[in-house]
DNA sequence: CTAGGGTTAG
């Protein structure tokens, strides 16, 4: 019996088919190729009709992908899959996870492709419990030691936050079994989850055992992220050389995550010359170095970078604005940054959200127009956590500039929500305690410990050949930090800053007028708070004892550095003729000949 | 038909 033209018609049509739709990334075309096919009454086979069910989605368009599928009289499991992964990546991942169970209803099994999509659907919705099912699935169906499966789920883990999960699945794949996608995934993971220390450990074994695996340019941007996280510099360089050797300078991703990288390691001039090396800065690149650019103290020059990006056509997102804003508050330039909040919108087409309202707010505050910002903060009209961290900062701010009457009323405030105020709450007793009322200081402290509240203890470190030193204040020395010499050091300098007129203390126990480092064992009921010599002091003196002259030593700090320190660093530079930048939770303090960038 | 990277106030 000869073959009927219908049945030869797709095997024919196929190959043209295929190559239509492999040149169609827009829906206009794939359409046209859709009704071309129709016309020549060409019958639907399965195959056929996966290649424009993916073509459809390749290019977004899940409405018509879906009524194709609908309209399918056979559907296998390329069909669910390729439907799938059209809903995930048309940021519809619910719809996504959802078609699994549908299929596994109809009777179609799912295959390693199906599972891997399904877990990168979770990632996208971070969403762990629903990933753990998924898992559980593909552990049944015999797919969770697929490589491309694991990889997957490590991933889903880590973007929903298990990192222990994702560790765990990463660790239970045959050595065998992980290549580069694996190896990057869960450095991604550890650099996505602020464990810059895992991912640089976990860097370092796939050095040593990963073979012939030469970094490609996921690895070296997740690793250089992670050096930007915990103030790496030495690696960070490293890394850069890497780049560099391997060919990856190009990559505007790599490029971002180096930008980053030096500037949180307070090397702004090497950010600029990075970034200046762009050929085509995307917004990200741009965002990156306005706010490296503002975090250095550079308003003018950041607001420079930014017209500099519009003009060249590229627009902004809500981050580039929240960075120029950013800018603004650290340099003063209230005027602007105002007028570019409530511009935004027409200009940019950006809503201002919680974070551009924060950011303003904390303007006014840092500027002293503090009724100002609290005519902002109630305009915001914000909620819950939102609503909590801008009441926080303005307290903050009120605190600063010693207006007690209204750090009461934004304390008030903060105090209205029952969730973790540990921070606030200090901002709280130590405007008492500046205003010279220790006993309500005292009293926000006995409530802290009634509630249990606890703070995180602040540390500071610094980076000597490679190898992080943690100081905590009060608490004993890491191992080979010389924490005799160091006190010696900072008594001698402190009889020094006497003679030039400082005040302070730096070598013994003082009252406390900074918003950190609380230790609560030195805590002196009735007496205000005392505290032991500071966690970037103790660094600092270390720093002076093993790092050469001439040679800038940079402090790091997982708080803000208190305005005690940051005077005596001051004087510090000058007696010593030494230069430090300081890396705290949200800027830098370049210290040299006596003063500070940050004025 | 499948897995991975960068910027975010206080």
């Amino acid at each position: 019996m000869a073959a009927t033209p219908k049945a030869a018609a797709p095997a024919t049509l196929m190959p043209l088919l295929i190559h239509l739709l492999r040149g169609a990334s827009d829906l206009a075309s794939v359409s046209a190729t859709h009704a071309k096919l129709l016309k020549l009454g060409a019958d639907a086979s399965v195959a056929s009709s996966n290649h424009l069910l993916a073509a459809y989605c390749r290019c977004g368009s899940t409405a018509p992908a879906r009524r194709l599928f609908d309209g399918m009289p056979d559907r296998n499991v390329v069909s669910w899959t390729a439907l799938m992964s059209g809903y995930a990546s048309a940021g519809r991942p619910r719809a996504a996870v959802a078609l699994l169970r549908a299929m596994v209803l109809s009777g179609v099994a799912p295959n390693a492709f199906t599972f891997s999509t399904a877990a990168s659907a979770c990632a996208r919705l971070a969403d762990a419990g629903l990933g753990r099912q998924v898992h559980a699935c593909a552990e049944v169906a015999g797919y969770a030691c697929d490589n491309v499966v694991a990889t997957a789920l490590v991933d889903m883990y880590g973007k929903a936050g298990s990192v222990r999960d994702a560790r765990a699945m990463f660790d239970a794949m045959p050595a065998t079994a992980r290549n580069i996608v694996s190896w990057a995934s869960m450095l991604s993971v550890y650099a996505q989850n602020a464990l810059g220390h895992d991912a640089i450990q976990l860097f370092a074994e796939l050095r040593s055992n990963g073979e012939d695996m030469a970094p490609n340019h996921f690895i070296l941007s997740s690793v250089v992220s992670a050096c930007a996280g915990v103030g790496r510099l030495g690696i960070g360089r490293c890394l850069h050389g890497m780049v560099l050797r391997h060919g990856h300078e190009d990559n505007d991703v790599v490029a971002v995550a180096l930008v980053d990288m030096y500037s949180k390691c307070g090397c702004y001039e090497y950010s600029k010359k990075v970034f200046d090396n762009i050929k085509q800065p995307s917004v990200i690149s741009y965002t990156s170095i306005i706010v490296a650019t503002a975090k250095y103290g550079l308003g003018r020059c950041a607001l420079a970078l930014f017209s500099d990006m519009v003009d060249r056509g590229v627009q902004p997102n809500s981050v580039t604005l929240l960075g120029v804003l950013h800018a603004c508050s650290h340099s003063g330039l209230v005027d602007i940054g105002l007028h570019l909040l409530h511009s935004m919108r027409s200009k940019y087409g950006i809503d201002p959200c919680a974070s551009h309202y924060t950011c303003a707010v904390d303007m006014l505050g840092r500027a002293g127009q503090l009724e100002e910002a609290f005519e902002l903060a109630n305009e915001a009209r914000l909620d819950g956590n939102d609503d909590l961290l801008l009441w926080s900062s303005l307290l903050s701010s009120c605190r600063n500039h010693k207006r007690l009457d209204l750090a009461t009323k934004a304390g008030k405030k903060v105090s209205e929500f029952s969730q973790d105020v540990a921070g606030a709450l200090v901002v709280m007793s130590n405007a008492y305690a500046s205003a010279g009322q220790a006993d309500d200081a005292a009293a926000v402290w006995s409530n802290m410990r009634q509630r249990s509240i606890r703070k995180d203890p602040g540390c500071s470190w610094i980076e000597i050949k490679d190898v992080p030193y943690v100081f905590y204040a009060g608490v004993a020395s890491p191992a080979g930090a010389r924490a005799d010499d160091v006190m010696l050091l900072l008594d001698e300098l402190e009889t020094k800053m006497r003679e030039k007129g400082y005040k302070g203390r730096i070598g013994g126990a003082r009252v406390l007028d900074a918003d950190e480092e609380v230790d609560e064992d030195h805590h002196d009921e009735g007496k205000g708070v005392m505290v032991g010599v500071h966690s970037e002091m103790l660094t600092l003196g270390f720093g002076l004892l093993v790092i050469p002259k001439g040679m800038i030593i940079r402090v790091m700090k997982n708080l803000r550095m208190c305005c005690g320190c940051h005077e005596a660093f001051k004087l510090i530079s000058d007696i010593m003729e030494r230069e430090f930048v300081v890396r705290d939770l949200n800027r830098f303090h370049h210290f040299r000949r006596g003063s500070c960038s940050c004025n």
